[in-house]
DNA sequence: CTGTTTTATATAAAGATTTTATAAAGATTT
DNA sequence: AAATCTTTATAAAATCTTTATATAAAACAG
């Protein structure tokens, strides 16, 4: 359920995997590596990133045949990453459906920054983090929170509550955590609170506040999310 | 209406501009050009083209600035062409929006690549830069609102408040990233700006003033552009 | 196991506080 | 001078906090 993207590098250089790796990770991209074409294209057909990183120089297959093939059915963005600078391999690679050359040795930062460019547009809304629970739609980057396709209205703390339960479903929530969490540290005493905003929650979002099956309580522990199919 | 694909060149070098006129002239592309930020912006809004090179030192404005201002409208590919090489320079423009960043002197091969990379896709996605919402139109490019189909006299800061709801409807936008996006970084705290405007907007956008259907407000957190159908 | 006691939870509603809306006056810019 | 921005003041609305009481669950004694 991680709304993180994942990036394939395929590079037959150890080292410049390892630059990747650590540059990519530290920056929360997921890292996936293959050192050969072979593996390459199996690992995109297999789990198709969000964005390939795709070295020219393969020792089992030229790159711009891998690029081709991949090309025939992978529809995200695809940077080429070599220590090839002729215009001719440049021009062939764009032309061949790469959305951008960076030639090695490349600076970190401003691969960063044509990765982050080629990314924009392709999650503008697609890949917005929507939680769905039963009829219960959260959208965190929106900040909302749909009953039926219809909007609630949520105070803002009602919100935080709920957006905390939607992104620990299943889990047991004690009163210590959710009150630490929502109201800050200095309050973790106040259970009252906790009490008195569950009920508020459920007659929102619940479709019987006197059975609720959204949030369910765990007598003397906590609150529950539950999954609802 | 010509199919051909036009390309706005903004530089101030002569020579740069003939050269690019050569280019692109002799590959189909339909050349128009500016020497100044100014120039260009206003050739931008009155003939938007499919593309523009964008070449960072300009006499009259920062190059930077410039592509601030043409991405609050315009959504087709902008190319930096820029003797700036330095890092910092190439991931700001490439933050800013850009598709591209090319260091010149250039090898003319591999910019008419770029472009044919930049264009790619363009003509797939729609993008109007007119959004209209309910008895609402905000055109973009010309910076104009009309209310049932009359135009509205806003100031500029409505106008930008406006704009970036527009841009961001269903979403929650906090004060602080309105107050920051509209009014700069050392605005943030100063929430009550933010009221007297919305106040002041609601009063041209709304139908009835009283009951915002448009500007919707989240106590606590911020406000959001609700759509209408 | 059953009824009683104790503890924990649910909910409404009143009071307190915070946040928001709006007008209008003063300051600044065009 | 006109338009716009900034500040101040105040009323209204929304939200939070507290209190009171009802209900449900757990613990326990017999």
């Amino acid at each position: 359920m991680s709304n993180k993207v994942a990036i394939l590098i395929i590079d037959d250089e150890v080292q410049m995997r390892k630059l990747l790796q650590i540059t990519l990770e530290s920056n929360d991209y997921i890292f996936t590596e293959a050192a050969t074409a072979k593996d390459g294209m199996i690992m995109a057909v297999n789990h198709p990133p969000d964005l390939i990183l795709l070295d020219l120089g393969l020792p089992d297959e030229d790159g711009h045949t891998v690029l081709k093939k991949l090309r025939e059915w992978f529809t995200n963005p695809i940077i080429i990453v070599s220590v090839q600078s002729s215009e001719e391999d440049i021009v062939k690679a764009l032309d061949n459906g790469a959305n951008d050359y960076l030639v090695k040795p490349f600076r970190t930062g401003e691969l960063l920054a044509r990765i982050r460019s080629a990314l924009r547009g392709i999650f503008t809304e697609e890949n917005n983090p929507v939680i769905i629970n039963g009829d219960l739609q959260i959208d965190l980057s929106a900040r909302t929170v749909k009953k039926n396709e219809e909007l609630l209205k949520l105070t803002s703390t009602e919100y935080s509550l709920l957006a905390l339960f939607a992104k620990n479903e299943g889990k047991v929530l004690t009163h210590q955590y959710l009150l630490r969490e929502v109201w800050g540290p200095g309050y973790i005493n106040q259970s009252q609170y906790l009490r008195v905003f569950i009920a508020q929650l459920r007659k929102k979002i619940e479709t019987d506040a006197n059975r609720p099956a959204f949030i369910v309580t765990e007598s003397g522990v906590g609150y529950r999310f539950a999954a609802k199919e």
